[in-house]
DNA sequence: TATAACCTTAGAGCCAACTCTAAGGTCAAT
DNA sequence: ATTGACCTTAGAGTTGGCTCTAAGGTTATA
């Protein structure tokens, strides 16, 4: 049986962020003692580790609880119940990707348009793209103007 | 000189945007009616849209802020200040695309494992991933176990 | 028995960038 | 003169995931 501060160590959850998903339904402690303090027995730990291992994926506390009402009954689920979270999850993360592509790649071509001297900024082409409006919209491709 | 409403459909913030920009000391109207309507000139307009443009880019309000007080003293910034402010924008996103990736990559791994069919979940590789862990730390580089 | 290091709870605060509400004033058209 | 569409402000609410505080109770050690 472990202390919240113990389960805390042996997960690298902080005392505050193990209530706080406590709060949110996402995991309990078995036992209390009768002062009130939790006792996490091995299957608590278990769960709070998959939550653990859930979050480092990108599955956010809302997507977890409903992996976790999957994973106490399977039984009731089927695989594709699962695949369809993480499909969906999957969909999120390549939007966000698509997006953050096209500002790396902005700011690539902006790196290389200034020559980022000491020169004062009077014809700094970055300032002047971003004047400019920056992106043409040729071909269903956005690019820097110049 | 353009009201809110008519710099709003001009750039396609909402008034109630263009109106935090301004508490934010980003934009500002040049002239109000005596009634204290805000009204807009051209050197407005291309402001918010310069503002607009680098929000697409990727900048936070912050970095916003810093570009603008650039913008109308360019005489006293070096191109460097430019891209000093652009390449830390550029680490960030970079940062933020290898986790994504990491992401896309685990989810994939996962979504390949599972039969995503209609059989109960008892035995599902996604469940069974997350339960166990998920993934190895070996050599510096996560991957899925099994 | 005193002290320090734990534990409890409810609830507030944080972050960024909006987004919206309330309560009221203005303006153009009928 | 009345509608309805605009405008103003200060300030509250939203999102997600923590993070922290206050005020108090418990436990182990000296």
């Amino acid at each position: 049986m472990l202390k919240i501060s113990e389960l805390s160590e042996q997960t690298g959850l902080s005392a505050h962020t193990l209530r706080y998903y406590e709060k949110h339904g996402l995991i309990n402690a078995s036992n209390r003692s009768e002062a009130g303090y939790r006792f996490y027995n091995d299957s608590d730990l278990r769960r709070v580790q998959f939550v653990k291992t859930a979050r480092n994926t990108g599955f956010s506390l809302a997507d977890i609880g409903q992996l976790l009402s999957i994973r106490v009954d399977k039984r009731s689920h089927s695989c594709q119940d699962v695949t369809d979270i993480t499909q969906k999850k999957l969909l999120e993360v390549n939007a966000k990707l698509t997006e953050l592509q096209s500002m790396q790649q902005t700011l690539e071509l902006l790196l290389e348009s200034c020559c980022g001297g000491p020169e004062n900024a009077t014809h700094c082409s970055i300032m002047e793209a971003l004047d400019a409006g920056l992106l043409r919209e040729d071909n269903k491709e956005a690019r820097l103007i110049k």
